[in-house]
Order: structure tokens, then C-alpha cells, then sequence
DNA sequence: CCGAAATAGGCAATTTTTTGCCGAAAATCA
DNA sequence: TGATTTTCGGCAAAAAATTGCCTATTTCGG
């Protein structure tokens, strides 16, 4: 799992939104903050894009005329079940917001969103220990069933420790501390289960 | 299945909010649909109470002038994370429910909630493969970034037990099989970890 | 009710992990 | 470059976890 030579370019965000001007505005207003943006008016084409291209972020209105945005979630969750969707809604109700956190939403926001909040989020979604986050979902949830209760235990301790060395880019002092833990334990671990902090530091 | 001689069929439910007349109202009515309720009016109450005996559900108001209710759930999730949590509340605001929903919050309910509503929605979270799928969304992950690395690792532990437990109905050979683990070791650990696999069986 | 099977705790031997201390190697900085 | 900080492995004592054996208790099916 080694983080090589990538570019890392901008992150790419679909948005989704039936009312052109809501999906004008976001628009223009991501790109300013240095988002690679493609727009869709309908859920059909948004699904269709997804297919073609990779997106590392997902904005979607909660209503729309020909599918909901939680029958729209439904559906990308089918082939994207880590894909970070962020909901915005005029008129939410609870039972919106709690379906739509079932369907592992990243966020769900009120229109009209201020742009500063907006851009918050995305941020904060798109930051790279949220990421993370979302991959452990996968890495320990979907994971092997199968596996012995040891390997599964050392898989995880093997995640929260690469997990926090790419936190702190390598540092293994501010590793120790965050994770309260004695740094000949920590080194131990490390050789144990091949962990490198080589090469999960940073590369600009 | 097997009513014969269960010591606790009836699945236990704790109740906190502040308000005395809420709190007794729906323990009545959780008591008349055979749910053996306890009731807290105060957060730190509850947190003892739950220390002190196994739960399968904590019924919780939102706001309370103590301590909020999410307050609480984050301070539950600390030695619970697999305890199922429904929150009530007369005034959500989306980013409560968003972040109730985190901290794998089962539902989340409108106040005042419908003595029917209530009724359906607890039974459907004390249904086995409702905690099974709950436990698979929520699990370890709810823990917060600073808990030290042990904590974090027995959590997950505690996870991987329980589904294993929920999973096979509370059969303790099962979960050997599946886990591939020392039969000593797994008592030792459900001992430390306070997991009980009777609370875990299904029931009805 | 009885007998068989499953479950759980006490105990002690064994193994593994954790920890502190030492010095060496590597990285960082002035 | 040279000084300082950071990182890391060897070693051994201490602590903790794992395991097997034995037995008590509970559960389950007649």
C-alpha cells in the first residue's frame, strides 16, 4: 500500500440538482475553490457519468422530479458503496435525514447552503483522515467474516497505526501520543506487521 | 422459538429524559408491551445504571439540561458501541439528527412521538437481524479519534465478538468455529469486555 | 425427572506482550 | 560540517494473555 508518485490532482465532484440555477451557482462556486466540478440536472445522467469516471465526491439534492436523491443514493450504492454523497435539501424532514445516514452519507446540509459552509464540508469531507475513515468501513465491515479473530484484531491494529503515521506524516513522537502507546510497543508492532513510516509520509 | 425457562425473555430498555412526565408516560407504555423499562432522569444516572446492568436498547430525549443527549450517546459509545440508541426530540435540527446518526444512533424520532410509532420502531431495532445490521453500520468506528490505541483495539474486539454472538443467536460454539479462537481465551475476553451472550440471543 | 450436551470458572504452566534501559543509526538543523 | 533530535533494535525483567485440565453449573431433549 504504498502512496507513490501521485500528482494527487483536484478532487472531482459531481452535482446533482434538477434547478439549473441552484446547479449553476454551486458550480461556479466549487471551481473558485479549486474543484474539478461536472453537473448533471437528472439522476439518470449523473449515474451514467459515474459510470464513465471516477468521482471522489458525490453533492445531491434530496428532491427531484423523476427520482429522489435517497432512490438515486439507493442506486449508486449499488456499484459505490464507499463513494462520500453529500445531501443538501430544502425541505428535509427527520426521516430523510436519518435514511439518507442509513445509506452512509457523508453529510447532509440545508438549502439555501451558505458557501462557506458548503465549502467547509466538502473540505472536511474530501480531508484525507475522512477518507480513511470511509475506507475502514470496508476494510473491517465488509471484510473477510471468515478470517480468524487474531488476524482481524492485528488487521486493525495495522490500520490505526498506518492510520495515524499518515496523520502525522511519519512522525512516530506524534504517533506515541496520540495514540497513548510505549514506543518500544509501537516499534514492536511496526516490525510485526510490516509496517514502513517510509512510506507513508507525505511526497510534494 | 424457546420461551420455556428464560430467566429475562423480555428484552430491557432504559429511558432517559428530564422531563418526569415524558419519562413516565413511556416507560408505561413500553411496560404494557412487555419491555422490562428502567427509567433515568439525568444522564449521569443513566451512564451507572448502564454500568451497572446490560441493556439492549437506551431510549433517549435529546435535550437535557445537564448534559445534551449526544453528549451522552458519545460518552456511551465510549464502553458501548454496539448498544443500540434511539434518540426522541421536539426540536431536531438537521445537524443534530446528522450527528446523532454518527454516533449510530438505531432512529431518531419526532416529539411528541405516537405511542404506535414508538412501539413499531423499538421493536424493530430489538429484532435480531435489526442489531445484527446495527452492528455492522456502527460498530468501532463510532470511537473517537483520541482514545488510545488499546481502548480503540479492545472496542474492535468487542465488536467482532458480539456480531459473532448476534450472528449465531448466542451460540458460543458457533462463534469458536467462526473466530477461530481458544474457547479459554473467548470467556476470558467477554469477561474483561462485560459481554454477556444472553443479551445477545434473540427473543420475542 | 433424568441424562447428555453446552457453557463457564478456578488454577497453573506456558507463551506472548509490554516496558525500561542501553547504545547505534538516521534525520534534522544551525 | 557538527551538534542535536529523533528513531529504532537488542536485551531482560515484569506483566499479561493464552492454553489445557478439571469441575460446577446451565441448558436441552426426552
Amino acid at each position: 500500500m504504498t502512496m507513490t508518485s501521485d500528482p494527487s490532482p483536484r478532487p472531482h465532484v459531481l452535482l446533482l440538482d434538477d434547478d439549473h440555477d441552484v446547479l449553476g451557482a454551486n458550480a461556479r462556486f466549487l471551481r473558485l475553490n479549486n474543484l474539478d466540478v461536472t453537473v448533471a440536472d437528472n439522476p439518470e445522467r449523473a449515474l451514467q457519468l459515474i459510470k464513465d469516471s471516477a468521482f471522489d465526491l458525490v453533492i445531491t439534492d434530496l428532491r427531484m422530479p423523476d427520482m429522489s436523491g435517497l432512490q438515486f443514493a439507493t442506486a449508486l450504492r449499488e456499484t459505490q458503496p464507499l463513494l462520500p454523497i453529500l445531501f443538501l435539501s430544502a425541505y428535509a424532514v427527520i426521516t430523510d435525514v436519518v435514511s439518507a445516514m442509513r445509506l452512509g452519507a457523508a453529510d447532509f446540509l440545508e438549502k439555501p447552503v451558505e458557501p462557506d459552509i458548503l465549502i467547509e464540508r466538502v473540505t472536511h469531507i474530501l480531508a484525507p483522515h475522512q477518507r480513511a475513515a470511509a475506507l475502514q468501513r470496508v476494510a473491517f465491515d465488509a471484510a473477510d467474516q471468515t478470517a480468524p479473530f487474531k488476524n482481524r484484531v492485528h488487521a486493525y491494529e495495522r490500520y490505526l497505526i498506518e492510520h495515524a503515521l499518515v496523520r502525522f506524516d511519519g512522525r512516530v513522537s506524534d504517533v506515541l501520543n496520540a495514540l497513548q502507546i510505549n514506543r518500544r510497543t509501537l516499534n514492536d508492532k511496526m516490525t510485526k506487521l510490516g509496517i514502513s513510516r517510509h512510506s507513508l509520509k507525505a511526497q510534494d
